[in-house]
Parts: structure tokens; C-alpha cells; sequence
DNA sequence: TATAATTCCTACAAGATAACTAGGGATTGG
DNA sequence: CCAATCCCTAGTTATCTTGTAGGAATTATA
């Protein structure tokens, strides 16, 4: 039941994203530098936030990223189903329903995992993206020097 | 994001259990059986399970387990925690605090993996195996030939 | 225009984990 | 005694995660 690092590197990158691209695009190669993160695997956990319209990208030189709107308007339930897919707990409570167990009508345990995944996506729906910045910005305030989340 | 077949087959088990063995232990055949599931696979989720003492055993011939407690007192936060080991989404916020991460105090994504693990359990953890048990009877009581759950 | 810095794309590889399989030992009812 | 059962653990296979690699396309800047 753990999240992979694409979630929990999507998501630094993207906090590190809005704190960092406030006036104009910023690179991947500096972002995977704070986070000390592969570029090349940041590239592709980008692409899944580019698809999403969750992130802008300029290319060519002094090219790079921006957040595609308003960071109160992102939330992170938004990033994490950006990046892992479905938050549900098993393929049959998927939202997009495409799976389809045998037992149909008769499991008493999709009860269970419909209101595992309803509280999970009510929690990170809950939250904005604004919310963490304020937050980052908070801690590193006095230490503006450290580059680590 | 999913649980593992440990988490899915084990509550099943547990359910199976606990409608099966009113009267007297049931073998771990019976309950493979039912459920289309592997002799032996099951056998190392009941393992997980005694330990953490929710069955009870009887070997021998004619052996077998029964539910070590009533099952209004079994949760299935119980249930899952013994066979998947923490809810928790992260390694950084599992209950057992052994894991540290470098950016200690300084991580602005911990407060959300402790939200979802937090409303994680909260569910898990308010719903007995009493609950799903009658489901399961309620379910099942104009076809007990039913051997599937 | 040439060059370097960047995003974009995709195939592949290594490593980790999950999901079993296998088989032998211990126990006990009939 | 023996067949049915639980108990234990080592190994194997399949799948998924986590990258690595490298070349194509684009563009600012000198």
C-alpha cells in the first residue's frame, strides 16, 4: 500500500516547481539538482504533469517548466493521480471501472475498498498546491541558502 | 497505490472464516477451495494472521483454525495491518517511526502522506469483521449454495 | 549561422518486490 | 499406524518499479 517515487518525486518537484518558476520557466536540470533526483526519470514523471495540464514547458535554450494555473487551483489530488494513476486500493474500485471481478454483486470486501479510496481522494482534494508553497516557504524562510526541500 | 493480493486474499479468508467456523475449526482446504485460492499462499497469510492473533489453530487430522476473538471485536484495520503491515503510504510516516529521511523536519509533503495514512485507518479501523460478515450472510442467504464470496 | 542548452521521445536494463511453488517436518484423530 | 492436517522456510518465477541511454527537435544567444 506504499506510494512509488513517482508520486512522492512528482510531487517535491512540483512544490519545488511553484516556489522556484514564480517569475519565469525553470529548468528540469535545476530542479533534479535541489532534489537530487535522476533528470532523465524527472523527464519522464514531467511528461505525465504535461499531459495532465498540470505543467507549461518552453523548449529550446533557457527553455523549461511553469504550473499551467494558479497553484490554488491545483490540488494534490490533482499531481498524485497526475502521476500514479487511480488512487484506489484495487483495480475493481478504479473510477474509470474498466476492471471487472468475477464475483460482481456478490464481494463484500469492495465495500471496504470504496471507502478506502473515497477518503483517500477526499484528503488530497482537500489540499492545494498554494498550500505546500506556503508552507516550503515558511520552513526555508530564514534559510534561504538550503536548496532541499 | 494498490494493496497487495495479501491484503485482498486475507480479508476474504478472514470473511470465509468467520461465516464457516461457528461450529468448529475449518481446514485452510475448505477455504482455498472456496475462494479459488492457493493451498500454500494461503497458508503463509494465515500464518500472518496468528501471529497477530486473530485466528486461532488446531492441528492435527480433522484440524484446522477459527476466529481467535469475536469478530465484533476484529477490526479490519486489524486484518490488513497484520497480513500488509502499515496502511501508511510512505515509508517516512509508518506508525513504527524507523525510517528517517534526510530532510527531517523540513519536508512539506510529510503532512499529506500523514493525512491519507491517518484517514486510512480511520476507516479501516471502524469497521468490524461483524459488519462484513452479515454482508456477507445477507448477501448470501437465498443462494447457500453459493460457495463463492 | 553555429552552438549550446534545453525539451521530447522511446527503447531497454537493472533491481526490487510480489506471488506463488515445493517439499519436508510435526501433530493428532480415527 | 496412517492419513489429514498445520507448520516452516527456501527457492523460483513473474511483474513492476526505477531508472539509464541516447538521439531528435527546438530555440536563445553569441
Amino acid at each position: 500500500m506504499k506510494l512509488s517515487t513517482k508520486g512522492r518525486y512528482g510531487l517535491q518537484a512540483m512544490v519545488d516547481l511553484a516556489v522556484y518558476s514564480k517569475d519565469k520557466q525553470i529548468s528540469l536540470k535545476s530542479i533534479a539538482e535541489r532534489l537530487c533526483m535522476s533528470e532523465n526519470y524527472l523527464e519522464q514523471l514531467m511528461a505525465l504533469l504535461k499531459k495532465n495540464d498540470l505543467v507549461t514547458s518552453v523548449r529550446g535554450a533557457q527553455g523549461g517548466y511553469f504550473l499551467a494555473k494558479d497553484p490554488n487551483d491545483i490540488t494534490i489530488g490533482d499531481i498524485l493521480r497526475a502521476l500514479e494513476g487511480s488512487l484506489a486500493p484495487t483495480d475493481c474500485t478504479c473510477e474509470d471501472n474498466t476492471y471487472h471481478c468475477s464475483l460482481d454483486g456478490k464481494c463484500v470486501t469492495r465495500s471496504v475498498w470504496e471507502k478506502i479510496r473515497d477518503s483517500i481522494n477526499k484528503v488530497v482534494d482537500n489540499i492545494t498546491l498554494k498550500q505546500l508553497m506556503d508552507d516550503y516557504e515558511k520552513i526555508n524562510e530564514n534559510a534561504s541558502h538550503i536548496y532541499y526541500i
